[in-house]
RNA sequence: GCCGACGUAGCUCAAUCGGCAGAGCAACCGCCUUGUAAGUGGUAGGUUAUGGGUUCGAUUCCCAUCGUCGGCUCCA
């Protein structure tokens, strides 16, 4: 999560620097002829759709991660029973077995070709001028313009493609949606229709894809939130605001008191600040000046403008203004579990993930420059043993550096990106530059996972920031008695923990490792002679720390499993006659193994042990 | 905010052409006393998101608002 401003990913400058070798993902790709197929399939869906609409203005349609789309301005909206039909049509194609021919035209033939296809003219006149490729990028070299004819259709296109659609599987591709889309992006030109769809070489690839797409659609954070009773959005509260049941509200305090208990370890102090500042504030920080658009309208008290806050930052430098700092107290950490609240379109909140109100565990270091290095190394080494606690194991660094509009010298930056990269270098996790990435006040780190389906989520994000401590004048008092400015880092390692509560959910679809789970046995007692037994052991297991419930509704024991699964609690410990003659009870656990009877004493050894490993 | 789809009981979903709003699960009250993924009978549950309009009559057609979903845009 960055503080201030964008995420700052350019996709040229995407590179990676795996085992000393420096790897362009992105043109990887993009020279794959799994690419090519994904590319050339636009165009036969293209085709298609113009013979469905042969009135129809075609847009761009480039491949994508997994796929590919294609925009259109169409006479009407596309139905779903449209893309089949228009799926149906794009087999007839491939199996036609069509060339893909490759034309290098001048411009004004380019413009004959396409003279009543308006968007393809605007991108011949970008092309001629020799700013913009067909995807409205700019580049540096006027291109020459090349047409793909297949058929009877021709696109503007610069390629490359497959030589003909035998090298496409008709059994491979498949139309997913269509959507709303913005010419070039742009919310002030006309919206478009877009259809997305995938690509494969082999049916089994689509089937594995399609496969990933229904596992992340069980997985939906939003379903296993409602079906486990973890947190609910509701009208009447307000969209993007979250209620936390009991359930998610006891995981939630389970990851604090977790988060407490490493920063108190690790030199952490915890300060605590308000959710409202005034106006004056905000515009010594410079948030009324380049943040406005995300804050919410002030609350007016005696005459004095308040807002909400979107960052905690302000608060925590005028704590540490709060008395003159000497050389001597640094490095300080000053952290806070801060909710803040930044104003979203409504067209955007997403469950978790995407809200208008958030805590960020949010913390912020102030350091001389010569501990800068070592506060560094320290807080990358943190925030992956933080990060790996919680069963992230797969974790990828993105290093951003000094865009072309900055603030602060640069001697400083220099030196800021030299720490940030020593650091993973010595932690030795892989990481890609994003060169000019960085937001203007600072350079980061960008700590992202993976889970368990293989999607990456970013969490955690280490900024330097030249711009707050001129702004605010901070200072400390050095050795030689005069007055110096501090460096100063923002770092969020989970983020906001609704968002990392989501990803959570999402990585062990509900099923979260004990020392998480909010019930982490539940005692079944299989007729009622066995309840008093029950709630014995549950004392038993209760002394020993664990969280554990007694299921004694007049229901069958299969049906108490049936809810313990669908709960995903850790431990079923059945109970009937046998176990309560022997001291003992017959484990069953969520995974579907089925242990078996075991003393009470055998088994909190073993739940006490699994709670300590975190798994 | 924009494009499209959608909003019916706590949940999942029905309701023909505009003609008495229904089922399963959950809840509640019973019966059954159970050995590794749903035992069984009954009861209750609704201003069909909200507000207007058309109509003899609206869950159904029209408009607005709120919200949800898929995207765009924005961004954490």
């Amino acid at each position: 999560m960055s503080f201030y401003s964008r995420p700052s990913f350019g996709r040229e400058c995407l590179f990676n620097y795996f085992g000393g070798r420096m790897i362009d993902k992105k043109a990887e790709y993009e020279s794959s002829k799994l690419y090519r197929i994904r590319h050339s399939t636009a165009h036969i869906m293209a085709q298609a759709v113009l013979e469905k609409f042969p009135e129809g203005k075609v847009a761009i349609g480039p491949a994508i991660d997994d796929g590919f789309y294609y925009d259109f301005d169409l006479p009407r909206a596309l139905t779903p029973e449209d893309l089949e039909s228009i799926e149906k049509r794009m087999r007839g194609i491939i199996q036609s077995k069509v060339k893909f021919e490759r034309k290098v035209v001048s411009a004004d033939e380019a413009k004959k070709v396409f003279h009543d296809q308006p968007f393809k003219l605007e991108l011949i006149a970008g092309l001629e001028e020799g700013k913009e490729d067909e995807d409205g990028n700019p580049i540096l070299e006027k291109p020459e313009i090349s047409l793909y004819s297949q058929g009877a259709f021709t696109d503007l296109c610069r390629g490359p493609h497959v030589d003909n659609s035998s090298e496409i599987n008709p059994q491979a591709i498949k139309l997913l949606s269509v959507a709303g889309a913005y010419w070039r992006g742009d919310e002030k030109r006309p919206m478009l229709q877009r259809i997305y769809g995938t690509a494969w070489t082999t049916p089994d690839e689509l089937k594995d894809y399609l496969w990933r797409m229904e596992e992340a659609k069980r997985r939906d954070h939003r379903k296993i939130g409602h079906d486990l009773d973890l947190f609910s959005i509701v009208e009447e509260v307000g969209a993007g605001l979250i209620l936390w049941h009991p359930k998610g509200g006891k995981i939630r305090k389970l990851i604090e008191n977790f988060w407490t208990q490493e920063h108190e370890a690790n030199g952490y102090d915890f300060v605590f600040t308000p959710h409202i500042g005034k106006a004056q504030l905000w515009e010594t920080s410079g948030h009324l000046g380049f943040y406005k658009e995300n804050m919410y309208s002030p609350v007016d008290i005696e005459g004095q403008q308040y807002f909400l806050k979107p960052m905690n930052c302000p608060f925590h430098i005028h704590i540490y203004k709060s008395s003159l700092r000497s050389y001597r107290e640094l490095p300080i950490r000053y952290a806070e579990e801060g909710t803040v609240y930044r104003y979203e379109r409504s067209g955007v909140m997403h469950g978790l993930m995407r809200v208008r109100g958030f805590t960020q565990d949010d913390a912020h270091h102030f350091c001389r420059p010569d501990q800068m290095p070592g506060e560094i190394d320290f807080v990358l080494g943190f925030s992956l043993h933080i990060l790996r606690s919680f069963g992230f194991k797969d974790i990828q660094a993105y290093l951003s550096t000094k865009p072309e509009k900055s603030v602060g010298n640069p001697e400083q930056w220099t030196a800021a990106e030299k720490a940030l990269e020593d650091s993973l270098k010595r932690e030795g996790i892989d990481y890609q530059v994003d060169k000019g990435g960085g937001a203007f006040y600072g350079p980061k780190i960008d700590l992202k996972v993976k889970d368990a389906i293989g999607r990456e989520w970013q969490l955690s994000t280490i900024q330097f920031d030249f711009n707050l401590p001129e702004r605010f004048d901070l200072n400390y008092i050095g050795e030689d008695g005069l007055p110096h400015r501090p460096y100063m880092v923002h770092r969020a390692l989970l983020g906001s923990l609704e968002r990392f509560f989501g990803v959570l959910i999402e990585h062990y679809a509900g099923a979260f490792p004990v020392w998480l789970s909010p019930i982490q046995a539940t005692l079944i007692p299989i007729a009622d002679r066995h309840i008093d037994y029950a709630y014995k052991v549950a004392g038993d297991l209760k002394k020993a720390g664990i969280r554990v419930n007694v299921d004694e509704r007049p229901e069958r024991m299969n049906a108490k499993i049936r809810d313990a699964q669908n709960q995903k609690i850790p431990y079923m410990l059945v109970i009937g006659d046998k176990e309560m003659e022997n001291n003992e009870v017959a484990l069953r656990l969520r995974n579907n193994e089925n242990p078996g009877p075991m003393s009470v004493t055998a088994f909190i050894e073993q739940a006490k042990d699994d709670i300590e490993k975190k798994i």
